[in-house]
DNA sequence: ATGAAAGCGCTAACAC
DNA sequence: GTGTTAGCGCTTTCAT
């Protein structure tokens, strides 16, 4: 019935000193403060309902001896849990890790939310084929609300997550029918931008390099849509280079089209490696960024602002991002309905596209 | 008694279907399946002391009403835990946030060396005045090991912690009279590395940017003393530049060099980061980068490849730090002793030192 | 093959 | 003000 009957056996005379020492409870304190374990649990958690000198000294001497109350117990005790899981997906196919410098960056961003607000933080992995598996975390007691960095393509099973009820945020696009909360910058907007920019400087065939399936980047080809059609400029269907962010296969497609004789004199990226990618493959052909051919990034990250050329790109609000997805969350565990955000989002102007 | 006498009541008639849902238990599964919740037990853990259609039919309905076990309680019951800590200091005094790339990327590869092997992962900030607070997550049962991510400076903490028996791994250097245990690159060879280089080269005076306060970058400024005696230089006391790993702080202390009148034709930075403002401080002053100044970075972040210059740095092999980091966890968490460990470094050489 | 019951470390209602 | 005791959700010994 013991699951450990050696850890409550009277202790062995030279295990007590080298081999692994038990861990310190709640009874050993109690015993060492001469008092119940109901006084110490009153003390440490501040009751008034304790002699204030008996706190005292039990606080002390728990503090010398480094003792916390087990944080499992407790919860299981008070039926409480401050940990939230941050999920970051990665594409089981390639195998490709989490590095993608905004992801991680939005990773820092909640790790600062969350605790700012004293919850914990639960980092794992998803295969992105496999978002709903999100949910484990949650259904296992182990965290009290998922947030999911990406929408990727299964928007299905996200819909399904939020069905059963599990308290979720994700970072991504608002789409129609969708049960769950998002919170995203505005990829309409960020793509019609960045593409209205180009018009403005005089481009008219513009490529569209990222993967439309996923929702955030349909929005951002929509927007650039939206404005190549109010420049009435009728979009050729060759210039959608339909991408994952993956840089190497970015690297091969706009080879391949340069192989097939496509023309162009801009590029609308959908992350800043990507563009850099993007600069590599005009330059290997004797082209010159921007002269010959404009490039735009996505996200704004750090590198962008360093990079040869400094990138024009969609300045995505990381930090603000995990405050809002935080919020968001929480509110969702007071019980208030999830309500979906839109962060606006902003051009910076660099070298990528101005001569 | 009962934490939560409510959850426990009767159900009242309306609140069943929308106020928030009892989470399900073992006992509910039990008794939908007709059996006790000893039998549920050991279905889901696949005993064979149970009827193999017993088992079946158990294993089904949890599956279909996304029933998992309480993994808090589980814990409990098993003193189990597969749970390990992250934490990356912060600096309180500028409250600079986990934002270096460098960090975020050992991070994810964390993650993603924790996660295949079956762990979890708790993520959190500390403030890097008070790293031994790392070890409040280990008191609490929380986590069964902690994983710092630099050293900072205070040796004595982590001393402090590992002599407590907390099971530690620290990403770091390797110092004298330490008890805990690191993983780290080769700092002194980073540092006489980049030195050497620019000595080949025929740099003569040569800055050294970083704060040689912390372990990792004193080891890379006695590399670089060690290549400046080894080619017969002495080194002037002002070419160290003593920043610490802020950017605009780097920025300012290197233009008051300027002002100062010290004159120099390279640059040692303790992280990409660095080098790109020395560069900006040199470019600012009129002089060009490698003709006059030559710059090397530390790390290799993904933005060292795409800067303008392309940044010669030294190469810290991230993914393979994250395993090493988690596996001499894990050989601490067996019982073995602390084993320290140093990764070869790898100066990768670009344009900000060649012409 | 199954169930009853004890107990993992903690909290709080209840008794004194 | 303090101690006794039941029980959080689970696993496992023991009995059947």
């Amino acid at each position: 019935m013991k699951p450990a009957a050696a850890r409550t056996a009277e202790p062995v005379a030279a295990a007590a000193q080298d081999r692994e020492r038990r861990r310190l409870q709640m009874a050993d304190i109690a015993r060492l403060a001469g008092v119940s374990v109901s006084t110490v649990s009153r003390a440490l958690s501040g009751s008034t309902l304790v002699n204030a000198e008996t706190r005292t000294r039990v606080v002390e001497l728990a503090k010398s001896l480094n003792y916390t109350i087990n944080q499992g117990a407790q919860n299981l005790r008070l039926q409480k849990n401050r940990t939230i899981a941050v999920v970051v997906p990665y594409d089981a196919a390639s195998r490709q890790h989490i590095s993608d410098p905004f992801f991680l960056a939005i990773v820092g961003s909640l790790a600062d939310a969350l605790t700012d607000l004293g919850y914990e933080m639960l980092l794992s992995r998803v295969d992105a084929e496999k978002l709903d598996s999100a949910g484990a975390a949650y259904d296992a007691g182990r965290v009290v609300g998922v947030i999911i960095i990406g929408q990727w393509r299964h928007h299905d099973q996200l819909n399904g997550l939020a069905a059963r009820q599990v308290p979720l945020v994700v970072w991504g696009a608002e789409m129609p029918q969708q049960l769950y909360c998002t919170v995203g910058g505005d990829n309409h907007g960020g793509g019609y931008q960045a593409t209205r920019h180009l018009l403005m400087g005089g481009r008219r065939r513009i490529l569209f390099l990222g993967n439309p399936d996923l929702p955030e980047v349909r929005w951002r080809y929509r927007g650039y849509l939206d404005a190549l059609k109010e420049a009435g400029i009728e979009a050729d269907p060759r210039w959608l280079l339909d991408v994952p962010f993956e840089e190497a296969a970015a690297r091969r497609r706009l080879d391949q089209a340069y192989q097939e004789g496509l023309s162009f004199d801009a590029v609308v990226a959908c992350s800043d490696l990507l563009a850099l990618q993007a600069v590599a493959a005009v330059r290997a052909t004797g082209r010159r960024v921007p002269a010959d051919v404009s490039v735009t990034g996505y996200d704004d990250a750090p590198l962008a602002a360093w990079s040869d050329p400094p990138l024009t790109t969609v300045h995505q609000p990381v930090d603000e991002a995990g405050r809002l997805i935080v919020e968001a969350l929480l509110a969702q565990l007071e019980g208030q309905p999830p309500r979906s955000r839109t962060m606006p989002v902003q051009l910076v102007v660099r070298k990528s596209t101005v001569g």
